[in-house]
DNA sequence: TTTCAACCTG
DNA sequence: CAGGTTGAAA
């Protein structure tokens, strides 16, 4: 199929200019000159649907401009170039039978010596009628009238064919305008078509509805077709009051079907494009802060350029939005969500020789404790759900190789976990697919390459469990993830980007799709969560050069930098919680052993349990010893404090965390890599 | 004044 | 986990 913008750009030189570079006199343009006085013969939709921001594309366009030889002056010529070729030439061969700026143009000599003084004043006029654009013609008339009285009859005539041919100019731009606005009107309309489109093949790949709609008929679903785009569209102007409403008003109507017309006036509430137009200003154009009128200035062509687009791309999202919704809504099969969850073993030893306390540490909470540590500690515990019978891990399946991209078919074995191959940590059934699924930022690529070919999307993190294939966790599941959140900017994306979509993040929205691995991405995705609480293992106080570097396939910004030094910031919060709660218990307790080490942190204390669980869920890395070490150093850190009455100051933590703060050590190479890193000895 | 990290809250 | 607040350091 051909892309709208290979569509659009076949006919370049049919496109009219909008004369965006049309300054008014006396204003500093804004718009580079053309030399040559080839005038910039833009075509305003191409770049438009481009992916690429009009504003860029205009810059590009430039460049290849310079290529063509544009369109015969005469009838193409660009208000703007008009002006500028006026400007160059000072003044106007009149009655010398040059009629066109084209005549005019080729080895025109200026006339410097023009001594006439009714040249002034057709200069002046001009510039007064420039000026006034949108005075009336009659006006105008009067004033030439007046400017008449005063010239000698030759320079009457001269003037007087000097006004034919001002007349027969603006005609040609009155009907370039108008073509090119039956242009865009086209435009728009085959745009709107392929909407519809596009909304037909997903319907017709996807839906189960769609039999019952071949029964109906054609026409029928048709219809259905229509009101369900209108409903779109009314969707948009409820979710979105505020962006171009105008606009998404009037399509609305129009996609109802009321007064459809090929000319495609329906396009604009007004049908102000089809008269002609000389749009007078103050009505607020697209809600886009473009006044009409304004649009024909560079500044409000671009906007316009921008609504465009803005409106072009929302349409499409929310077609295949509400689409893919419907779909979601209609499937006989959802997936089934774990509702029955038990509390499991609640067993959980700090230290193998200190059997009593575990028991008591969990079922007897002292308050004190609660009070000072909320939900964070109790948490995990209350997740648990035993393995439900029929899903038991097999330890013998193989685990899939993450190095490997997904294969075509990855359903039992995609569910075992690769976790619990510690023996000392308890066994937890895998995460229930998360429902509804990952609200992902999606663009009508995947969803055709996905559709079409029913292949894997493409995932960027392949490397561990929680990101193996949806189809693994949700076989009945559609191969479509929900679409949601197109709208908002992509600058807006970031802090949303996958994390709140994946339902509480690394509790089991990790089963995500990701954009694609090779080029940065706007977002943090639960894999970059992953792989941070990960790096936290080695660095709990990252500058935000070594996240950089360790997060090679993220597209930096303010925002992105942020959360990244949040979510450390919150692993650290976690990790001081833990300590304290401990180095309290132990306190408590009395622990008469914590001279002699009693307050070691090993592999198959419950301290540790809870670490691992918190920064390592999967369990398929290795935590490696020097972050035991830091953690018992601080946990120790916490103890003596706690003992000696230190913490009665209200900045006692403080000394830990410059302790704690220098023991970050180098983040492995192998975090360099984009995705999750993983512990080869963890795969065999 | 700005930046950063801890702290608090939802 | 994220947003907001606060206090200290730069």
């Amino acid at each position: 199929m051909d892309s709208p913008s290979d569509l659009f750009r076949q006919q370049p030189s049919q496109m009219c200019p909008f004369g965006l570079y049309a300054s008014p006199r006396g204003s500093t343009p804004t718009a580079p000159l053309y030399p040559g006085g080839s005038p910039p013969n833009y075509p305003l939709i191409s770049p438009l649907l481009h992916s690429n921001s009009a504003s860029q594309r205009w810059g590009g366009y430039q460049h290849r401009q310079s290529f063509f030889p544009g369109p015969p002056l005469n009838n193409k010529m660009d208000e703007g170039v008009d002006e500028e070729v006026e400007d160059m030439f000072g003044a106007r061969e009149l009655g010398r039978g040059v009629n066109t700026m084209s005549q005019l143009i080729p080895g025109c000599t200026r006339k410097v010596s023009d001594p006439e003084p009714w040249n002034q004043d057709v200069r002046r006029e001009k510039r007064l009628r420039m000026d006034n654009g949108i005075r009336g013609e009659g006006e105008m008339d009067r004033e030439r009238e007046g400017a008449r009285r005063d010239l000698p009859r030759s320079a009457r005539e001269e003037k007087r064919m000097e006004e034919e041919e001002e007349e027969r100019k603006r005609k040609g731009r009155r009907e370039g305008r108008q073509r090119q606005r039956q242009e865009l009107k086209l435009q728009l309309e085959e745009t709107r078509g392929r909407l519809l489109e596009l909304q037909r093949k997903v319907w017709r790949v996807y839906g189960e509805q769609q039999t019952e709609e071949e029964q109906k008929g054609g026409e029928e679903r048709g219809r259905i077709n229509m009101e369900e785009v209108a409903e779109i569209f009314s969707d948009e102007e409820r979710d979105d009051p505020v962006v171009c409403s105008g606009e998404s008003r009037h399509l609305r109507a129009s996609s109802r079907g009321e007064d459809r017309d090929r000319n495609g006036s329906e396009i604009f509430p007004d049908g102000t494009l089809d008269e002609d137009p000389e749009l007078d200003g103050g009505e607020v154009w697209f809600g886009c802060s473009l006044v009409r009128g304004e649009w024909e200035s560079p500044a409000g062509g671009q906007k316009f350029a921008q609504a465009l687009k803005k409106e072009l791309a929302n349409a499409v999202a929310r077609v295949i939005d509400r689409v893919v919704r419907l779909y979601a809504e209609t499937d006989p099969s959802p997936p089934k969500v774990l509702l029955h969850e038990t509390p499991s073993r609640r067993t959980f030893v700090s230290n193998p020789d200190d059997k009593q306390r575990p028991s008591r540490a969990a079922s007897h909470v002292e308050q004190e404790e609660m009070e000072a540590l909320p939900l964070v500690a109790k948490r995990p515990q209350e997740k648990r759900t035993p393995l439900p019978q029929g899903v038991q891990r097999n330890p013998l399946l193989p685990q899939p190789n993450p190095t490997l991209p997904p294969l075509p078919q990855a359903p039992v074995p995609a569910l075992l976990p690769t976790r619990n191959k510690d023996p000392f940590l308890p066994s937890y059934p895998p995460k229930p697919p998360p429902f509804p699924l990952p609200l992902l930022h999606y663009t009508m690529q995947h969803l055709f390459a996905r559709s079409l070919s029913n292949l894997p999307l493409h995932k960027d993190c392949l490397s561990s469990e929680p990101f193996l294939d949806f189809r693994s966790h949700a076989p009945s599941f559609p191969p479509l993830p929900l679409l949601s959140q197109l709208d908002p900017p992509l600058s807006d994306r970031g802090r949303d980007g996958g994390i709140r979509g994946g339902g509480g993040g690394a509790d089991g929205g990790d089963s995500t799709l990701y954009l694609g691995a090779g080029s940065s991405q706007e977002g943090l995705s639960p894999c970059h969560l992953k792989k941070a609480k990960l790096m936290f293992f080695y660095t709990r106080y990252p500058s935000s050069n070594t996240l950089k570097t360790y997060f090679p396939d993220v597209k930096f910004n303010r925002c992105v930098t942020s959360q990244l030094i949040k979510w450390f910031s919150n692993f650290r919060e976690f990790f001081y919680i833990q300590m304290e709660r401990f180095a309290r218990q132990a306190a408590r307790e009395g622990l008469p052993a914590a001279r002699d080490g009693a307050l070691r942190l090993g592999r198959d204390s419950e301290l540790y349990r809870i670490l691992n669980m918190h920064y390592n869920k999967s369990n398929d890395y290795q935590v490696p010893d020097r972050f035991l070490e830091v953690s018992e150093l601080a946990l120790r850190e916490f103890f003596s404090a706690i003992q000696s009455g230190r913490d009665a100051d209200p900045c006692w933590k403080k000394s830990i965390y410059k302790i704690i703060c220098k023991l970050d050590s180098p983040v492995p190479d192998s975090f360099r890599l984009p995705g999750c890193p993983l512990d080869a000895h963890r795969m065999a």
